[in-house]
DNA sequence: TTGGCATATCGGGAAAAGTCGATATACATT
DNA sequence: AATGTATATCGACTTTTCCCGATATGCCAA
């Protein structure tokens, strides 16, 4: 993993803001109340609306943190879920435990 | 603190060298063993030396991992020492575990 | 198979970061 | 006072990031 590129995928306020979205997202997208999104994830119009910018924007983003182990994706059909990726970060807690 | 301040901090290769080699500056820097370097920590002149660039550069490097609350100086007489700010360092560990 | 959504990718313009050499500042020594 | 040394700041240039609109792709329904 290059630790840089994790750091660089945090360094942005709404990345950051996904980020902490899809750690409880139940309570974060409270609109979306059909599925078990708790395990498959939040698909990308719903983190689009709520962060209000483009959808290329927030496709780009994700993907980002997708690179950074930060997420993972799975594609349902049409959609896209994102959820956030544990091992990815513990991963990076340990560095800054153990690092830093 | 501005979290995205302190990501963007992390954000470089050398900067997070720099901050690894201040975990364990005796180890790092074995050629200077005068001082007490472990409770003032490093100068510039010894951090720019190991990392190889120019002495502009590691200067406003350091600069940025002080805003970012990782570091802290303290200048004697013609020398800045910097070293690890363990209170900086244990406040991000704990913005990852609890937010993201 | 055509049309409509959801998402991804592309191309670009503006802003920020990376990095340098040159210069300024501040302290120490003679 | 003049010189030397350590660090900080400035100005410039290049590279990267931010964020958009436009277009492409992939899937579904009529």
């Amino acid at each position: 993993m290059d630790q840089v590129e994790v750091f660089k995928a945090l360094s942005n306020k709404t990345r950051l803001q996904i980020l902490n979205w899809l750690k409880t997202p139940a309570e974060s997208f409270p609109d979306q109340q059909n599925a078990d999104f708790e395990n498959v994830g939040v698909c990308v119009g719903q983190i689009q609306m709520k962060a209000g910018l483009s959808q290329s924007t927030i496709s780009e983003y994700l993907s980002i943190l997708q690179r950074a182990d930060l997420v993972s994706a799975t594609r349902v059909g049409q959609w896209t879920y994102y959820k956030r990726n544990k091992e990815g970060v513990e991963k990076l807690s340990k560095i800054i435990n153990s690092e830093l």
